[in-house]
DNA sequence: TGTACATCAGTGAACGCGCGTTCACTGATGTAC
DNA sequence: TGTACATCAGTGAACGCGCGTTCACTGATGTAC
């Protein structure tokens, strides 16, 4: 049976629980309104209602604990993408279901750094490193990370014959910089003050862009 | 005649000369190196070789120190692009030059990035607000700003019936969102310690995307 | 089922640091007479 | 040309702040006997 004792933090036994976890949660709270200056270990400390040099026991560093919030906005971006992938419908192997695979991980992204700004820009705060390490707390449910979501897209398009495979090769980076400049636009940025309605026609218009140029 | 007396900072004058001028250069070359975070007041006062609350002689704060740097970058990015603006030739009214207008400006605003990532980011560090104020601080040689130097660019195509008119309506966001977001990737991002010439090379397919695709 | 003990998560107190900013001052400079 | 004076740019000293991080500790927990 578990001692029912008080201790002076509040909390009825003298260990936490899941310590990691909630502070980590903090983090992440924090990072989504103040993006990633805003992951402040003693503050982190204090949601979790623990001393600050606890967090030593799970993170080395205040840098090591911002990276977990780092994969973790990742992770959420990845879930977005994903979110917007499993609306799709059609025959998974024709060239419009391809064509709408890419808008579809596109508009995740978009609306994600929308959103969620903080978490956006905590994602890719310097430096980067996005899909140098495959690190699964960086993935989605499906197990792919941001990066590897969009090379999905693309190859559906090369395997139904939209994009000639000669093009494959760089596509990533051609389709990533134009939606991540807009996301940047639409979640710090001069966009992001704009009627949703008109973001969205942004939206559109540059993946019409993308679609059209790759 | 002056005081020739030596003052303790080792000055030969007890006034500094144009002090304003010495902290902002100073609050550059912090940008410059690190970031808009980087731009620390105590730090620009003691390269300037004065004492830290001398600064607030010529701004009331910190903020309005990295506001005055993050124009000059702005100005600086201006510069850059119509460096690259002044290299073209042939007839200014026909609709090559009119496309190789919106490649330079383009490919100005690249190389900037990538030459100096740290004003770079400190240029488009939050919050922003790039159109909003044609503050003069912010432009380049000719008057204009960076966007007002993408609009001329866009402009100019409308003119020589390269772009439908209908189509020029929110048509520097699409092409600045492309742009914007190879520059992040080649500035801090997965594309700054790829190959000069890739890095080129993937700047010219962005902008034949741009350029179909408008 | 009861007791001794090792483990190690969280405590308590303190550190040095560099920051932005405020205050009362001082002394070089330019100007009025 | 000389002197008195107002101006105000830079000085000197200090503030409170919150941060990350280190140290020796304590006491709840699970395990071996």
């Amino acid at each position: 049976m578990t001692s029912t004792k008080r201790n002076p933090t509040g909390r009825s036994t003298y260990r936490h629980g899941d310590l990691r976890r909630v502070l980590l949660d903090a983090g992440i709270a924090l990072a989504r309104e103040g993006g990633p200056d805003a992951v402040v270990l003693r503050e982190a400390t204090r949601q979790a209602g623990v001393v600050p040099n606890a967090a030593y026991r799970h993170f080395t560093s205040r840098q090591e604990l911002l990276q977990a919030v780092r994969a973790a906005a990742l992770s959420a971006l990845a879930i977005a993408m994903e979110a917007e992938h499993f609306k799709l419908r059609g025959d998974p192997h024709s060239p419009e279901f391809a064509r709408a695979s890419l808008r579809a991980v596109g508009t995740g992204y978009l609306r994600f750094a929308h959103t969620e700004p903080g978490l956006f820009r905590t994602a890719f705060s310097t430096p980067w490193t996005v899909q140098a390490d495959p690190d699964p707390a960086t993935a989605g449910h499906s197990g792919l990370n941001p990066f590897q979501l969009l090379g999905a897209a693309l190859d559906r398009l090369v395997n139904t014959g939209v994009l000639p495979s000669e093009r494959r090769f760089g596509a990533e980076y051609l389709a990533w910089s134009a939606v991540h400049g807009l996301a940047l636009l639409s979640s710090d940025g001069p966009l992001s003050s704009i009627l949703p309605v008109q973001r969205e026609a942004m939206a559109q218009r540059l993946l019409d862009m993308v679609e059209k140029g790759l």
